[in-house]
This record gives C-alpha cells, sequence and structure tokens, in this order.
DNA sequence: TCAAAAGTGTTTCGTTTACACCCATGA
DNA sequence: TCATGGGTGTAAACGAAACACTTTTGA
C-alpha cells in the first residue's frame, strides 16, 4: 500500500459461480447473456465493476441482484484473477465467488430486455466469455473438496428434504457412487438432521420422510471444535 | 465485468503475510517499517500497489523482492479484502497472500535508508497499519490447517533438517503436544524423506540423521491421488 | 557416569468398509 | 402382486492413539 508512482489504471471486477441443483438432474450453473461488447451475446458469469461506495462482498449480492433476482444461500470468496489480458478493454481484476441456491427458491429474470439468466448443467456448458472457463474449474473443484468437510450442500437441498436427495447431490458433486448405508450412518451420527413428520410425496416407490438440517446445532458443535467429514 | 457507469476510482495493492520459522524459536512474521504517512514509521505488512503491467502474482513477488530481498519457497493467495475504509486515502482493494521461507537462506534488507526489514515472534508482534492484524490472523488459520493437509511446512526448514525440526515446527505451529512416536511414524509412511549420510552437529544429546523432502516423489503421488495427512 | 536428545514396537480402540435383505407404497 | 425406492445391522480390516525404555553422544 504504497502511493503511486504514476496512475494506476486497474478495474475491480466480481463474478460468481452459482451452483444449483435440480434433484434428479445434473448440477448447474447461473449464467448470464451478455447483452454489450465483448462477447455480446455470449454466454458470462454473473458480475460487474465494484462501487466506489460499496464493499467487494456487497457488490457480488447486488450484482447478482440485479442481473438474476438471486440471493444465494451461501456464498463466499472463491479466488481472485489478477492475471494481464483478461479482459481485452482494460485491465480488470476479478474477485471470483462462490454460492449455493436452491433453483425452487429462485425465480430467475428470464427474457427481460436488458438480461437474461440461465442455467446450463456443468455437463453441458455453453462456452463462456473471458476466462471464465477457469474460473468456474477452480469453482467446481473447490465445491468437490469443499462438500466433504462442510455441510454445505444443504443449501442446494430444500428446506425440507428425503435422504435420497441428499445422497444423489453428493452422488451428482462428488462424481463417484456411495454406499447407502454407510453414508447414512455417517450423517445421522452427527444429530444435525431433524425428522419431520412429513413424507415424500411424488414419484414411486415406499415414501421417504422428510429432514431438515439443524444449522443452529451445527454453529453450536462448530464452535466446540466439531469438523463435519464426509469421505 | 460491464462498463462503468462513472469512473471506478479503486487501487489494487498486495500484501503478503511471510512466515519464518528459527529452530527453537517461536514461528516469525516479516513486518515492514514504513516510511511514508499514513502509519509512518509503523509496522506493516509488505506490500504495495499492482503495477498496470504485471500480474497481481508478479506484483507479491516484486514487493517482497524489493522490501525485503526475499524470493519465497512457498506463496499462495489467502484471501482478498475489499471492506470499505481500510486504507484513510483511497479506496483500495488488497489481495493478500500467504508465503513460506525459511529465514537462514534470506537475508533481510535492514536498515537501509528506504526501508526496514524485520522478523517479529507471532507471540509478540507490534501493533500493525490498517487492517493487518486481520490479514495477519487469516493468514495463521490458514496455515495451521494447511499444514495438517499439505508438506508445505517443509519450505521453512534447512534443505537438510534432523526429525526433531519438523516436530517442533509442527508442535509450533499447530500449538499442541503430539506423540514422537506416532509422528514420525505416520511421517516416515509416506517415504518422503530421504535420509542423508549427515547427522546434527550443535547441541547437547545424541545427535540426529538429518533428512531432506523428496519434493518431486511428493508430486508424483500427489498425481496419483495421495493426500499427506497429519493429524 | 551423567544429562540430553534420538530412536524404536506393541496393544488397544475406534472408524471405515463391505455387504443383502425386508418394508411401505401405488399402480 | 409387482415394481420401485426406503430403511436397516454386523463382521472384518484398517488406521489412530496410548504408552516407556534403550541408544548415542559430549561434557
Amino acid at each position: 500500500m504504497e502511493s503511486p508512482k504514476k496512475l494506476q489504471d486497474i478495474k475491480v471486477a466480481v463474478d460468481a459461480v452459482i451452483f444449483g441443483y435440480f434433484d434428479k438432474k445434473d448440477l448447474q450453473i447461473l449464467l448470464i447473456k451478455r447483452n454489450i461488447e465483448p462477447f455480446k451475446g455470449g454466454w458470462a458469469l454473473p458480475g460487474g465493476l465494484v462501487l466506489d461506495d460499496e464493499s467487494v462482498d456487497d457488490a457480488v449480492k447486488r450484482e447478482l441482484y440485479e442481473e438474476a433476482g438471486i440471493k444465494p444461500d451461501f456464498l463466499e470468496q472463491l479466488y481472485t484473477f489478477g492475471s494481464l489480458g483478461r479482459d481485452p478493454r482494460n485491465r480488470v481484476v476479478s474477485v471470483a465467488y462462490l454460492g449455493l441456491v436452491n433453483p425452487s427458491y429462485h425465480e430467475l429474470f428470464a427474457d427481460s430486455d436488458a438480461e437474461e439468466a440461465q442455467w446450463f448443467s456443468i455437463n453441458r456448458l455453453p462456452s463462456v466469455a473471458f476466462d471464465h472457463k477457469t474460473i468456474i474449474e477452480t469453482a467446481l473443484k473447490r465445491l468437490r473438496t469443499k462438500i466433504q468437510y462442510q455441510p454445505i450442500g444443504f443449501n442446494l437441498l430444500n428446506e425440507e428434504f428425503p435422504f435420497s436427495d441428499l445422497e444423489n447431490l453428493y452422488k451428482t458433486i462428488v462424481g463417484q457412487e456411495i454406499d447407502r448405508r454407510n453414508f447414512r450412518k455417517k450423517i445421522m451420527s452427527y444429530g444435525l438432521l431433524n425428522e419431520t413428520n412429513n413424507v415424500k410425496k411424488e414419484g414411486s416407490g415406499r415414501p421417504g420422510k422428510l429432514f431438515t438440517f439443524n444449522k443452529e446445532k451445527y454453529k453450536e458443535l462448530e464452535e466446540q471444535g466439531f469438523y463435519f467429514e464426509i469421505k
């Protein structure tokens, strides 16, 4: 933090990789159709320049709300991309965030004049502007490891969910088969799920009990040095 | 990454938390005595504004070399601090880095006209400028957790080190007693240490064999999905 | 021969893994 | 009664934790 020899000319932006999960589908990422150059008409991560009078954290939240109508349940800083030539116009340093939402609680702004927000399966992403592909890869990697040692996955599920949703979520994100019995035993051993009196209605087969995640209890345990972990 | 409505006026800086370790002493942090306002004469993390034609990663390296004559063995991005009011002069967003060096391989620029760099025990830090205290705390937390699942600690030791140095390092950083036998068994089981023919000369007691860390083997194992872990 | 640090094995305990059948529901 | 997904227990294998004495050196 020294005074500049000559005036610095770098812009500060934010970009967000927002994951959504629809049961029985892939993991999805939120993209915005650009309505200005460069990459006009192409897809890009939601984001934009930070305003002078807002924190960087606030900037992402604002952009997400403006561009897609979304207020993520979970949002954390991912990594700052600061190499040269990221943006063909200016030098732009971009602070990337990783967010999680349950898409059924968030109606997207679709087909408005200005912007179009849309979910894309991570297995069928269109090509994206700037270095956003790298950012997405970084986010995916982080999500895959983080979900194994912090109970962040619940942010992708409904408030009340059948156990199988959780199972499918982990299978999808981590990308490998899990032993249903061992997985359930492990999760249940933490005592972080509350059983509701409701059951899953749709689908065939025996209806599953619905659970909620006990966020308060988790915070409490966490303060006592508890570590959530799924192998 | 949208075009600005009015011109953005935010500076981008880097700050580095560089840890050094002297055997039998505390963990140390590198601070620089400021020779300009604000906080002139006070201590601060090494760092400064990013130049227009260098990447953010390069900016930290340059600043560290200019301000302290140091080229860290390990350096990674820590977190970006982007709240308002961090710097009394301008709006500054700062990308913080965490670095590790072996101080005996790095002579500091001390008492030069321009700058003075000095090691401080993390247990006896002076008060530091800006929000650097927060940055240091973030770095310490990261170091404490990361050293337990990545073999980064070797960057703090001599090229050849007795096993006891490693033991003390972990005791110091993690801040709790370790079982010498179990610790040695665990480390040795990874087969990442090469035994040299040399022994530790100084000190009393039975001389310990010196080891080197096999970086190549670690990289190889890592690619095969191996995870280093110390509980 | 004493003080100081290095070097070393075994048992116990808890956790992880592997594995398959019955249950509840709607069609 | 059949198809579909929900719900459950146990034994074997493995890794973590607890624990103390002998060795080598220099003073």
